[in-house]
RNA sequence: CGGGGCAUAGCGCAGUUUGGUAGCGCACCUGGUUUGGGACCAGGGGGUCGGGGGUUCGAAUCCCUCUGCCCCGACCA
């Protein structure tokens, strides 16, 4: 391919509304478009890039007796309602209604569908296991899109749905999926964590999310650097094999006038915020009904939100720091404590009945409580994990000290279970004649962020360093003026010669200046750039390794030879 | 959803306070000179100033309204 021939329009600014250097230099290389929020066209570049991620999957996927389909984005209401998401799903969710009233979606994700087909076509242990897949746009109305391609509305990806026996038929499929999803995110040459992580609103029991580890991520992770251990902090455990062993005092209450926050109290009182018990209170949001809840964490803890609404099988928690509410429900801000606190729903954490001697609210305006202790002073009756992990809290599997990071989300493996092939009726005839529900898993990648995670941890000052796998062009080709006809000629050689030898190469034919030519290769990032220019008279021209910053100078003859053999040794 | 900000040529921006009919850089077109690190000279094309309404002799500028885009978001018991 020759750039005369392609639309790369490359920017010298950086877009005013780009965050993020990723999204930035997918822009300004000339890989993608926005139109909308969170919509997105994909330039000639960018969608090279997406076709080569999507290949790398494919192969992954069939390697594996992957079938590709293809299925509908329209989608009717009516599947929405037999698996229950219709109403469940909520406002991220694209819903329209055809000239004849009849309801759609567009699909955020395709179980129903597939249910459907599966439901309709596989009846036997024959047939099993089976796997299908495909790559299509899906959307979601997001609550807030950001960071281009990273959350969108609009977005292709990768998902693939498997269908086993039982349960000991998924373990083995979600095993193959595992390994098949590792298998392409080395191909494509990110640095990633498969991390333990919370279900979600897809339903279904277990499952690991692939991180690409990034500054900007959206999620937050934790892992253990001695052991394998990794997961989402929504997911997150430590270990609590700590306990208090010191003499439980006789509990006091103390006058702690105005002194509600931990740090406040713990000053005060002379005490370690870690030796006391932090009260929020959460509205917890049922199909129909709500509740208010009071969550007890150790003082210098923050509570994950996720663990909270899984705790109390809520759809939604949040926050609440209405005085009017807190009124109503009788309790006193600020002096909160889970003693002869009955009033009201309490979640209390694990972690605080391995404590001793404890300060914390004495459910009474400016009086605290000192030398609480779990089972002596007050019970609960909803003993939870709702802490928010974090580094330097030990590992639960090796007792190493964790550490934080953040991540963004690019794959995903999930075991459903039979949560659709019951609700939707999808059956199999066993070896013994007996109907027994599918047992289903479910396993996505977001190709385009998959190409965005990948730019946001290969860059420079420069621009975009591709792995090679993935890079729009392996190579470039530059004759450095383009009116010196042996340089052209040069170009034209080594360009045929690397076509010929099977490399994906550009030429750029443009009339650029040769700075503008090497500035916007190393924009775009090709992994290895060939100049013929001034060292043409002694029969040389120069390589050029854009992750090394190498330059070598190769006799015209061995050019090709030469560079497809550094190709051969980058990643 | 709540809060904040922005909207002027393809991109990045000035002009708005103080109303007088739109400008700069890049990009683009023509000609010329250049050519190993985002050139230079000369000439040129391109804008219903986000939409609608209002005030006014006159609105990018003042008022009302709608829309779009960007950022932030409970850390407190």
């Amino acid at each position: 391919m020759k750039t005369s021939k392609l639309l790369i329009p490359t920017l010298k600014e950086t877009p005013a509304d780009a965050e993020i250097r990723s999204h930035q230099l997918l822009v300004r290389a000339g890989l993608v478009k926005k139109l909308s929020q969170g919509v997105y066209s994909y330039l000639p570049l960018g969608w090279k890039v997406m076709k080569k991620i999507s290949d790398i999957v494919r192969e992954e996927m069939n390697k594996r007796d992957c079938q590709e389909v293809m299925l509908p984005i329209i989608q009717p209401a009516d599947l929405w309602k037999e698996s229950g998401r219709w109403d469940v799903y909520g406002k991220e969710l694209m819903r329209f209604t055809d000239r004849h009233d009849n309801e759609y979606c567009l699909g955020p994700t395709h179980e129903e569908v597939i249910t459907d087909v599966v439901r309709s076509f596989v009846n036997s242990y024959k047939q099993l296991p089976m796997n299908l897949y495909q790559i299509q746009n899906k959307y979601r109305d997001e609550r807030r899109p950001r960071f281009g391609l990273i959350r969108s509305r609009e977005f292709l990806m990768k998902d693939g749905y498997s269908f086993d026996k039982d349960e000991a038929g998924l373990e083995t499929t979600y095993q193959v999926m595992y390994d098949g999803y590792s298998a392409i995110f080395d191909r494509c040459g990110l640095s990633y964590r498969a991390v333990e992580a919370d279900s979600g609103a897809i339903g279904g029991s277990n499952t690991h999310e692939f991180m690409v580890l990034a500054e900007s991520g959206e999620a937050a992770i934790v892992y253990c650097p001695a052991c394998d251990y990794s997961a989402n902090t929504e997911k997150a455990l430590m270990d609590l094999s700590h306990v208090d062993t010191e003499e439980e005092l006789e509990m006091e209450k103390v006058l702690t006038p105005d002194q509600q926050t931990i740090a406040e109290v713990s000053e005060f009182l002379g005490t370690d915020p870690k030796k006391s018990i932090k009260a929020l209170l959460y509205r917890a949001v049922y199909a129909e009904s709500e509740e208010h809840v009071v969550v007890f964490v150790r003082g210098d803890r923050e509570a994950n939100e996720i663990k909270i609404q899984n705790a109390l099988g809520a759809m939604a928690v949040d926050m609440d720091t209405d005085e009017e509410t807190i009124t109503n429900l009788g309790i006193q801000r600020g002096f909160i404590g889970p003693v002869g606190l009955d009033n009201v729903t309490v979640l209390l954490d694990e972690e605080i009945t391995r404590l001793k001697n404890l300060v914390c609210g004495a459910n009474e305006k400016d009086y605290h409580l000192k030398n609480v202790n779990y089972g002596r002073d007050f019970e609960c009756e909803h003993i939870v994990d709702v802490k928010e992990v974090k580094a330097g809290d030990l590992c639960h599997k090796c007792q190493a000290e964790l550490v934080e990071a953040r991540g963004t989300e690019v794959g995903q493996v999930f075991k459903l279970g039979t949560k659709y092939s019951v609700s939707m009726g999808a059956t199999y005839l066993d070896e013994n004649g007996k109907s027994k529900p599918l047992v289903m898993g479910c396993y996505g990648i977001g190709i385009g962020r998959t190409m965005q995670a990948s730019v946001e941890q290969n860059n420079d000052e420069q621009g975009i360093i591709w792995p090679k796998s993935i890079a729009p062009f392996e190579a470039v080709v530059i004759p450095a003026v383009h009116k010196k006809q042996e340089q052209v000629d040069a170009a034209e050689r080594i360009y045929q010669e690397l076509q010929e030898m099977g490399v994906d190469v550009l030429l750029d034919d443009s009339k650029e200046r040769t700075g503008v030519k090497f500035a916007n290769s190393e924009l775009i990032g090709y992994p290895v750039r060939i100049t013929a220019g001034k060292m043409l008279g002694e029969g040389k021209v120069e390589i050029f390794v854009r992750s090394t910053k190498e330059k070598i100078e190769v006799p015209l003859e061995e050019a090709s030879t030469k560079a497809k053999e550094i190709l051969d040794t980058l990643a």
